[in-house]
DNA sequence: AAAACTACCTGAGTGC
DNA sequence: TGCACTCAGGTAGTTT
C-alpha cells in the first residue's frame, strides 16, 4: 500500500501526538510480521519519544539510545486512538502513551515490520544499501542517468528500485513515466541525459502533489486519524486500464511487468 | 554484479 | 451460498 507519500503522510500526523511522550505500556497481539517484532520493544516503557524521520518508506523514531523502525508494508498503518478503544482485527501493536492515547499498528496482510535497534540506525541493514531521497537536491536526472548506464533492466523497474531512489512505488512509478512520456519497458541503459532530467523532475513533482492531498488512497490507507488520502483523484494513467489518455485520448494500456501491473499510454510514451 | 524468481499474508472481487 | 481463482500500495533473500 503505501507509497512514499502515504509514509510522509502518516508521519507528520502522528508527530504532534509523540513527540515527548512517554510511552506507559507495550502490547504485541501478534508478532508475526514480516520478521518478529523485536522484543527489545518491550525496552522502551518507561520512556520518551524523541524524534521521528523517514527513510524511504521506513518510520524511524528515536527512544533512548536506539530507534524503532516501523514499515508498512502492503497494507499497514499507524493511528492515534485513545487507550481504551478496542482493538479491531489486525491491529497488532499497540504503544500506550502518559495522554491518554496510543499509537497502534494495524496491518491485514502482515508485510510490514516493527523493530527496535539500539545504536546508530543508520548502519541497519535494511537502511545501509538504500538509494538517495527522491526529494533531496542530490537526486537529479544526471544522477539517474549516471547511474543508469549498463543497467539492461525496464525503466519502471529501475526506479522502483529502493537503491537507485526510495520511495517510488509501483502508483507513483507510472504516473511520473506518463508525464515524462517515457514507455515503462524501456531499457534504463537506452535513455538520454535529457529525459531523466524530466522524470526526475516529474518524479519530484507527482510524490510531492500526492503528500499535499494526503497520499493515495486505493483501498485502505488511511492517516493518523483513520481518513483518506485524496490523490487519486488526481492519477492520470494509475489504476485507469481501457479509460482515455488525458492528453491524446487514445485507450491506456496495462501490462505485467515482474509481477505488477503497470498502466501506460502507447501513444504519448515512447 | 546484475537480473530473475520466490516468498511472506489477508481480503476483495469475479466467474462458475 | 460456496468454491476456486486473481489481484492488491513492498521488498529481502535466493537462484541463475
Amino acid at each position: 500500500m503505501p507509497e512514499l507519500p502515504e509514509v510522509e503522510t502518516t508521519l507528520r500526523g502522528i508527530k504532534p501526538h509523540i513527540i515527548g511522550r512517554k510511552i506507559s505500556e507495550i502490547s504485541v497481539r501478534n508478532k508475526n510480521l514480516r520478521w518478529p517484532v523485536s522484543k527489545r520493544v518491550y525496552s522502551i516503557a518507561g520512556s520518551k519519544f524523541n524524534h521521528i524521520k523517514r527513510r524511504g518508506k521506513y518510520i524511524l523514531i528515536d527512544v533512548n539510545d536506539g530507534t524503532l523502525l516501523i514499515h508498512l508494508g502492503m497494507s499497514g498503518s499507524l493511528r492515534i486512538v485513545e487507550c481504551d478503544q478496542e482493538f479491531r482485527k489486525h491491529d497488532h501493536v499497540d504503544i500506550k502513551m502518559d495522554s491518554g492515547k496510543s499509537l497502534r499498528y494495524h496491518d491485514p496482510r502482515r508485510f510490514g515490520c516493527v523493530l527496535f535497534h539500539l545504536g546508530n540506525i543508520n548502519n541497519h541493514k535494511l537502511l545501509k544499501h538504500l538509494g538517495p531521497e527522491p526529494l533531496d537536491e542530490e537526486f537529479c536526472g544526471e544522477f539517474l542517468y549516471s547511474k543508469s548506464r549498463g543497467r539492461n533492466v525496464p525503466i519502471k523497474q529501475f526506479i522502483m528500485n529502493a537503491q537507485t531512489v526510495v520511495g517510488v512505488g509501483n502508483i507513483y512509478a507510472c504516473e511520473a513515466l506518463f508525464f515524462s512520456g517515457i514507455n515503462p519497458k524501456r531499457l534504463a541503459s537506452k535513455i538520454s541525459r535529457e529525459r531523466y532530467n524530466k522524470l526526475a523532475e516529474n518524479i519530484k513533482m507527482v510524490l510531492q502533489s500526492s503528500i499535499e492531498m494526503g497520499g493515495t488512497t486505493l483501498r485502505d490507507f488511511v492517516n493518523e486519524v483513520g481518513e483518506p488520502g485524496y490523490f487519486k483523484q488526481s492519477l492520470m494513467i494509475y489504476g485507469r486500464e481501457d479509460e482515455q489518455c488525458n492528453k491524446c485520448s487514445k485507450a491506456i494500456t496495462r501490462i505485467i511487468q515482474t509481477g505488477r501491473s503497470t498502466f501506460y499510454c502507447s501513444s504519448c510514451q515512447r
